[in-house]
DNA sequence: CATTTCCTTACGGGATTCCGTAAAAGCATA
DNA sequence: TATGCTTTTACGGAATCCCGTAAGGAAATG
């Protein structure tokens, strides 16, 4: 089994929950941080000392509070992590359900396994665990269990989420088109982002802009 | 202390670590249920057999699954409740932290405390059990402490909450003045509820519609 | 009962979205 | 360079939103 492990999670009411799985599997070393940061700093440290972890149990969300920081989401953790310790496992452990971030997860951030915080998620919480300590890939909570190779949410990039981004911070197409110009973002003719919204808008079933926003708020998109 | 205890929670990792302070503060019985209907028949069962709980410790949110329910969140629970046995205690622990649904808890609800799940909520928690114990009213957990007095939130009624529900929802002007007809809802004139979205727009700062909707999802208020 | 006040509804013009069509520009191929 | 294909941009009319003004009606006041 695993011998070094972190833990990054802000709630003390679920980390406590996990921490007691890992102690379950015996696992000799539990770290524990609340806030990305830490997290960052703990595996650089060890990594100096020649004491790298093997895994790190991950949250998405992170409240904020008083106490300013770098990173402020798990994403933004495991990318740095991904930067100075490339080898290290990783499992996220989240409330998050929608297809679109979890498949991101797995392909943009390559984490090993994905658990879904649920009414039997400590189950699969330790199978998770023990199923990426026999390096399989890929593992998914049984709650969620979709089809990797299902197009339909993959097909939103960037582009879209940035024009749903501005959208959604008031702005209209004419100021959406000059941003764009700014930042160097191609296509930028307000005609364009217009027919870009369009396709989302069938995509979605969105009856105008506003219906559009509502959707992608629920699907976590922004 | 308390005597007998229900605790209304979804996560079997958060479950864990409230069922273990209700044990340290010596709660003799201690029941937990994953879904609000479940927590409804209990109450009911417990009533009728002359052994009613004390306390209630409730999340807001529930996940849904393949399990058909008719009561689909912490506030639906709670109004039931009220309606069945009035005396009963209630705390709320929820990671929401909106002011608006919080002071509508107490005022609306009837609650007796709100813990907020955070870095410390296990302790706020202890705390907040105790001082309803001894009958304090309208406790609230210390990462919180907003004022009750301040309107800035309360304003906001469900009548512009059913504005904002079928915004997103995509409807135009004209399908929400049909709506409200239908519902006898009034005022139900195009031009009133313009008005009424117009001073919402204010409120929240919205440059338009889009932003408006975006900032109420946020808020929580849809 | 007349007057005032507030709330609701109606109206109108400008801004923006919505949606289709067409021109212009970029790109690959021969 | 010419040709065809795709992407991007431009344009225009209808629908809807946006915002101010005013008319109509109900309740409050004297």
């Amino acid at each position: 089994m695993f011998k070094k492990v972190l833990v990054a999670e802000d709630l003390d009411s679920i980390s406590l929950a996990v921490i007691q799985v890992l102690e379950e599997l015996n696992v000799s070393t539990i770290h524990h941080v609340k806030y990305c940061d830490d997290g960052l700093i703990k595996i650089k440290k060890a990594l100096h000392e020649n004491e790298p972890y093997d895994l790190l149990i991950s949250d998405l969300s992170f409240k904020s509070d008083h106490r300013k920081t770098t990173l402020s989401s798990g994403e933004e953790l495991i990318e740095a992590v991904n930067g100075v310790q490339n080898n290290l496992k990783k499992i996220v452990f989240s409330i998050e359900d929608k297809n679109f971030r979890i498949k991101s997860l797995f392909n943009d951030f390559g984490i090993n396994a994905y658990v879904s915080k649920g009414r039997n998620s400590i189950t699969e919480l330790r199978n998770a665990i023990e199923a990426v300590y026999r390096n399989e890939e890929r593992i998914l909570s049984s709650d969620l269990s979709f089809n990797f190779n299902d197009k339909t949410l993959i097909e939103i990039e960037s582009y879209d989420i940035s024009i749903l981004k501005l959208l959604s911070r008031g702005y209209i197409l004419e100021s959406i088109s000059k941003e764009f110009k700014e930042l160097s973002i191609t296509p930028n003719g307000t005609s364009s982002i217009e027919k870009r919204i369009n396709k989302l808008k069938i995509y979605f079933k969105a009856n105008n802009n506003v219906h559009l926003i509502a959707i992608a708020k629920d699907f976590g998109l922004v």
